[in-house]
DNA sequence: GACTGTTCAGTGATAAAGTCACACAGAACC
DNA sequence: GGTTCTGTGTGACTTTATCACTGAACAGTC
């Protein structure tokens, strides 16, 4: 049963008709939900689980743009279905995700009859807006190791200790070579404040970084 | 008289009432119109002109997001407009703008009453989004030197010969640092590709970049 | 004209990050 | 065991960023 706060602002009879218009799926890990170039059926919306949106440029080299998750809307989805154009990116399953899909007519008739719908539909749009102007300035001048201490110390305050990720794949979340991945995290290990085995990172004694504007 | 494609889509009815709804605005170079922090009262349409957005990051440095001109709707205002938060970027005019301010409830009553009003916003929407993550991988991947000389093409391309800037708008327009770009244009200058005076540079002899992937 | 303050541009030194090339270790498969 | 593949480590080098400073070009004043 599709649990998603946009459509708890539906009146009964437009979610009522909205349940029956979609039909939830679940993914597994690693599954790609689009790639590049791909045309959309219709919007998906996230009720659990979490998916990263990723881009290779015309460079070769590939870039986490920003996750979704529980509660999300997919907002790359929708230029692709008001435009007709082709996803930009690519959406690939991290972890196990249950997601529901809007087809084209129902969506058009939510936009058409629930301004709470079309507030929800906006306001994802602007966050995404923002997540992404908020990337290109940490892409154009923030160091690269403490951009890299920033995100293991994401992790390690969601609770994770262990984290099982390779050193190409961190590369591609933060948008650098995994050469330079792995001689920060060396020089992290070295510190004492990680641990480094193939595939893994165990996160020990990250400290906040101190004063370094 | 306000010239907007998106008030064509409109039925008569519709677009009575928006023409008397707005009224058209003319900016003079150099104007803010918004900038980051303040909160937005309509959503603009650029008429003619052009205008370039900015942010600038918690390091202190800016970078060119994007550039509005004729047609355009302005997409970062309608997430603030729908979500009452602040922008997050600013906008100042280049060349002398022309715009219309859509007020909040007219905004409302389009988007309820216009599919056709929907579509081009979510079709700027869309746009807006291509534009950043392409963004993002250009600063992530692309070389500098590349970056510079594709800028100055572009201008070349829309007929430009002169160019009165500065190395350090240059420098924001790409997201590096001013001695990156008086350094490299040196660099173009000695090739014979531009001339450089205070504020001003002139497009000679830019070629096309050969097999530099 | 000379004097002053301001903005813009040039450049050396150094540090950080990206690129290229290759060695080697661990895991997986026969 | 051996072979293959993937992931990691590292040296050498290039490009970009940062810092510190110099001097040139311009505007305003006397």
């Amino acid at each position: 049963m599709a649990r998603h706060s946009i459509l708890d602002t539906l009146n009964d009879s437009l979610r009522k008709d909205t349940l029956a218009g979609i039909s939830t799926m679940r993914f597994p890990p690693g599954q790609v939900l689009f790639s590049a170039g791909e045309h959309c059926r219709g919007l998906p919306l996230v009720l659990g689980g979490s998916i990263k949106v990723q881009m290779t440029g015309l460079s070769g080299h590939s870039i986490v743009l920003y996750r979704m998750g529980s509660d999300d809307i997919c907002t790359l989805s929708i230029g692709c279905l008001m435009t007709g154009r082709g996803y930009r990116a690519e959406a690939i399953v991290e972890e196990e995700t249950e997601a529901a899909i809007i087809p084209r007519g129902l969506f058009d008739r939510l936009m058409d009859q629930s301004a709470e719908f079309r507030l929800g539909i906006m306001e994802s749009y602007g966050r995404r807006l923002d997540d992404l102007m908020l990337l290109v300035e940490e892409v154009a001048f923030h160091r690269m190791d403490e951009r890299l201490e920033e995100w293991l110390q994401a992790r390690a305050a969601q609770g994770q200790r262990t984290l099982t990720i390779t050193h190409q794949e961190l590369a591609t979340e933060l948008g650098t070579a995994r050469e330079v991945i792995s001689r920060l995290l060396k020089e992290l290990e070295r510190r004492g404040q990680v641990g480094l085995a193939r595939g893994k990172i165990e996160l020990t004694g990250l400290k906040k970084r101190s004063a370094t504007a």
